[in-house]
DNA sequence: CTGGTCTCCTGATCGC
DNA sequence: TGCGATCAGGAGACCA
């Protein structure tokens, strides 16, 4: 579901209501969502079904904690308490995060970790695909995934440049990997290489200097305009408040294929690039690359 | 190392 | 109305 926008509107909306409040009681329903500092080692996939899960202790939920702030980088939230501990929350394709005040009506199904606040007010995990999921951080911990690259809402032509160091592949799956810019996903890569004319699979190490510095600024405007905007709604994708983003009605590129460009009116393009639907302008973008 | 493909999971939608 | 195929905002595992 979300993508940098969205999960900073998501950091946004909720803060306010988080900041200075102590967690009553916290539940995690699903031990194979969470990822714990002495579980076994690997990647995420093969530690959601350890042959014996090990019982967390109960504060690793932040059961007692006073709540500083929220962080994000990339794609990823971060839960912090005043004594250090965190929580990582990774959303994946359809995780949310909700928030009910006191008698607010939650759903019952998918999910997965309940937070009870010293105000009443509930913060609730649910995750139908379970492609996300939680990171009980200890203080001192890492909060976010150490590989994550630069953060996307704030790249520099020379950041970018040096991130994509010479790679012989797609721009777009380049762009789509965190270990090089964390934040960006399916919608606003397309968003972004169509802002700055570039074909998604031109070899990204073939752009020069100046095209890799036109695709950091149209990175950095398409993404704080889809922030100003509430994030982009697809679906039935809401902030923790029920408000639908506004981004949508603004993608040139995304979910727009076979209809007419706004920029040149030829007929966008659609295929597969680095195994996701791509959609892109031959027009403005090229047809070779 | 690199980059392409497969896979995890549920739900919405579309064509028949 | 039902039913199977297809697709989805992510990303780690696996393979050549």
């Amino acid at each position: 579901m979300p993508e940098l926008p969205e999960v900073e509107t998501l950091r946004r909306s909720l803060e306010p209501h988080l900041v200075g409040r102590t967690v009553a009681a916290a539940t995690l329903h699903r031990r194979d969502i969470a990822v714990a500092p002495g579980d076994p080692p690997g990647g995420f996939a093969r530690q959601r079904t350890p042959a014996r899960p090990r019982r967390l202790a109960r504060d690793q939920m932040l059961a007692g904690a006073v709540i500083a702030g929220l962080e994000r980088r990339g794609k990823q939230l971060a839960i912090i308490a005043t004594d250090g501990r965190a929580i990582r929350v990774h959303l994946g394709m359809s995780g949310q995060l909700l928030r009910a005040a006191r008698a607010g009506r939650l759903p019952g199904d998918h999910v997965h970790a309940t937070w009870r606040l010293d105000d009443g007010g509930r913060l609730v995990f649910r995750d139908p695909r379970r492609f996300g999921g939680l990171w009980l951080v200890d203080a001192g911990g890492e909060r976010f995934d150490a590989a994550l690259g630069p953060d996307a809402l704030a790249i520099g032509a020379a950041e970018l440049r040096a991130a994509l160091d010479g790679a012989r592949r797609p721009i777009k799956a380049a762009l789509l990997d965190q270990r090089v810019l964390a934040g960006v996903g399916n919608i606003y890569a397309d968003e972004s290489l169509f802002a700055a004319r570039i074909h998604p699979r031109a070899i990204a190490a073939a752009l020069d200097p100046p095209r890799i510095s036109a695709l950091a600024a149209a990175i950095r405007r398409t993404l704080a305009s889809a922030v100003r905007a509430r994030g982009s709604s697809i679906r039935d994708y809401r902030d923790p408040s029920g408000e639908p983003g506004g981004f949508q009605a603004r993608h040139r590129v995304y979910g727009r294929a076979g209809l007419a460009c706004h920029g040149c009116g030829r007929m966008l393009a659609s295929d597969l690039v680095a195994q996701r639907t791509t959609v892109w302008c031959p027009g403005c973008q090229g047809t070779d690359y």
